[in-house]
DNA sequence: CGCCGCTTTGATGGAGATCAACCTTCGTGG
DNA sequence: CCACGAAGGTTGATCTCCATCAAAGCGGCG
């Protein structure tokens, strides 16, 4: 059930046979099936504990009062919403699905347990955390620097190495589910552009993208068109002189 | 010296006196002076502990290969940057003073004392780290949705609320050291058109901005324009029930 | 005084928004 | 099994916000 997860915190740390159990029960205790497009979580709701996206992808988002809607992040199987966020009243902004979603509540006793239990586990989660925080840095520079096919072209990679990292990529091809709509909404550019944008990134023969599914035909190229560089993903074991030894 | 940041965190949940001189104490065992415009951490350095900014502006920023700079974030006085960053081999940004600042270094020693001697500074110590994940979700929709005007009156709204729940806001005005090239680089705007997105802001009556002084004739009027709604700052005691009672 | 960092102004150009259709695909029900 | 409708994708024409380039003010300080 949680082995996105377990894949990608290994990216941090090796995590025991043990911790690995541990993990695997934590996202097993209450797991629900939510449909294709309908929120998770909503602005103003009282959250409770955090989410583990087991299967499908969700996404993160905000309206302004006029509607105009701003994604400020995808969530893909392996991630964890909102860690801590048991500490505020409200949610502050909604978390809603793109496909069919499997979703594991992590209560706060459950996340304690798993944290006090084991303080690498606890660290690996930390890390993560971090890692989720560099990455929204990561959408700031995105938007606030980028032009359309570079933003684009950086999307795509981190979303490919993400889902690489937790075991979900295949060859140099990966899950992608957003409609071009919901890829406007990501990158603050009108559906409209956003079509022309993939039009010249397929003709230059970076990227297929068709039936939910993204191919990569090129990385380097890709990562040199959007100036891609992975180390804000911290992917190179940063607490391996943390690791379990079995 | 460190009285920014706990005037900051009873927005959260009141200290108890011992809390309080314990966060004292933790903020001025290290303390160091930074002249203006000097990197304080660059992108690749080692982080050891975090950073508390006791006086003075600084920022975060990140140069894409091409020299373009995107600002993520303005640190004021009271701002802990990194909470937990010891975690990583090394800074993917980089942090570098506005002004004249002083800023002291909390040792990862020194904060795992401070949250394990009092669980309620470690929530909020959380709370100020889940407050900060916010903003920067708030800065991706800025850039994303917002026009010039729009996203010039929410970076004011921000950052004269942020330095008011640390006590360091006079009346309707505050610091406001950034240059019209760093609000560029903050806003991904050229300097030319913050240039004449600030006129027209003064001609509009919603603002002055002179001499490193932000004063805002109608907060009401701004936060209109803006689209500003405070409840991402979570400034409303979200932690009232674990209250110190001293 | 003269220089340097910052702000201001004017003129021109371009990336991307907006508007309005039209097309394609696919699930659903008659 | 085809009709139809909705959701998503594609195209063309026009407009606008903001970037870029270039130069000129302005104030503070050595």
């Amino acid at each position: 059930m949680s082995q996105a997860l377990i894949r990608k915190l290994q990216n941090f740390v090796k995590l025991s046979a043990a911790e690995q159990r541990a993990i695997e029960r934590a996202g097993s205790e209450r797991v629900r099936r939510i449909g294709a497009h309908e929120d998770i979580l909503r602005e103003g709701d009282k959250p409770n504990g955090a989410l583990l996206i087991v299967d499908g992808w969700a996404c993160r988002y905000k309206y302004l009062e006029d509607g105009r809607r701003q994604i400020v992040g995808f969530s893909v199987p392996g991630d964890i919403c909102d860690l801590n966020v048991f500490l505020l009243k409200e949610m502050d902004h909604s978390i809603g699905s793109l496909t069919e979603v499997v979703v594991a509540d992590l209560s706060r006793e459950t996340l304690e347990g798993l944290m006090s239990g084991s303080t690498r586990i606890a660290h690996a989660l930390w890390w993560d955390n971090l890692v989720a925080n560099a990455i929204q840095r990561e959408w700031t520079i995105n938007l606030g620097q980028r032009d359309a096919v570079e933003r684009m072209s950086h999307l795509f990679c981190e979303l490919f190495l993400r889902q690489k990292s937790a075991g979900r990529a295949q060859g140099n091809s990966c899950d992608f589910p957003p409609t071009q709509a919901e890829l406007g909404d990501a990158t603050g550019l009108s559906t409209v552009h956003v079509n022309r944008t993939l039009q010249q990134m397929r003709s230059a023969d970076l990227i297929t993208l068709q039936n939910k599914r993204l191919v990569i035909n090129d990385i380097d190229a890709l990562m040199r068109q959007a100036m891609f560089n992975p180390s804000y993903l911290h992917l190179d074991r940063d607490g391996a002189h943390l690791d379990a030894n079995d």
